[in-house]
DNA sequence: ATGTCAAGTTGACATCGTAAAGATTGGAGT
DNA sequence: ACTCCAATCTTTACGATGTCAACTTGACAT
């Protein structure tokens, strides 16, 4: 018997997730809606609240698989580097580049709007992720004997990359509008290394 | 004839326009809805359209609202201060201040899915508010013949505010869960400037 | 076989955006 | 003063959406 013929699914939760990522990343979390996800998972337009109750409930499992494979990501782009400079850049590499390779879990992910962002198991996902950075950013602080605040630093980088991801194509638009020039979109890692290294040296001179 | 009962609002656009913003100030974005909007001003479900066109159109006078005050706040930020660093600084907190004073306007600028971002209009005073930043930067730069390419420095200032507004209730979430302490919310002078004079001198000791 | 429970379906309802057509008004031209 | 027009707003209507309640199907333990 066919996946598609059959009663039960067999993984219909995963099915569902899969599929609202394929309506975001296609038409923009405005116009997901639960019932075309059902569609596409070939099933009726009320099977996904069986699952995950509502809209919120899908869209937080959605946020919550984003924060995994941020924190994957982060995590392996430090294997092999020792010094601690190069790996808080390998770090906020890596999370933009989860950013720009996952638009569809990126732009749901901090919308407190649309997620429910208090539930346990986005809390600590999220919280997982965040000290990755926290620690690249401690070992930096300590080999380098600088002094500032580790949090300060953390929500710094944190907002930074962030925002980066937010209004990126802003940013290729305004330099297009502002200079007349082009500003090659996918070049990611030129811009944020640039930016990251532009934050860990500082803006005044010594 | 009380201004509830005419046929005629007067003055309609505006009085939309800030029913929208008090709905999303009230219920977030996500719960927006045209017709709750037409509800508060007192006129038919279909009157929005026939100033806005859509439910976009809306949502981008909104936006092209925020862009002006925000201008506005940053331009005004800086009068009567000569050093480019406090300017800087200054100009940063007033971003982060709208962002903060103005959270529906803010919840929608940069929602490419919300807004129509290609209007006249929208991309004419967004880069107008980027150029005010660019311009504090600018004169930094030259002030401390500092070496650092101006558009980076203003793209991750501006990145840095916008992520800043976007995750900051994540912010004091995630302090007080991996270390117990409360983060005061309003406190947002402290938070910014610290941070931004972070940016400033740069995370690597001379 | 039987009971039980999770997994999906079906049908219904209120709400939404928006298009089309009708009603109301103010004002410009004569 | 009168007409007529264009802008403003209302009414009506349609398809789509989220969610609820009642139902059916299937699997599995006893």
């Amino acid at each position: 018997m066919n996946v598609e013929e059959r009663y039960h699914h067999g993984d219909l939760p995963n099915a569902l997730r899969a599929a609202a990522v394929e309506v975001i990343a296609e038409k923009g979390v405005g116009a997901f809606s639960l019932r075309e996800v059902a569609r596409r998972a070939g099933v009726s337009h009320a099977a996904p609240a069986h699952h995950f109750g509502d809209t919120r409930g899908l869209l937080t499992s959605v946020a919550i698989e984003g924060f995994d494979t941020l924190l994957g990501a982060m995590t392996e782009a430090q294997i092999g580097l020792t010094d601690p400079e190069d790996r808080l850049v390998a770090v906020g590499r890596a999370y933009v580049s989860v950013g720009l390779e996952h638009p569809a879990h990126c732009s749901v992910m901090f919308r407190k709007d649309l997620v429910d962002a208090d539930s346990d198991a986005y809390q600590q996902v999220a919280v997982s992720a965040f000290m990755v950075l926290e620690d690249a950013i401690s070992e930096l602080k300590e080999q380098r004997k600088a002094d500032f605040d580790v949090s300060d630093a953390a929500n710094l980088c944190w907002a930074t990359m962030q925002g980066l991801i937010e209004i990126r194509e802003g940013i290729a638009k305004m330099a297009w509008l502002r200079h007349g020039m082009e500003v090659d979109p996918t070049d990611v890692d030129g811009l944020v290394g640039r930016l990251i290294r532009l934050m860990l040296i500082g803006l005044l001179p010594r």
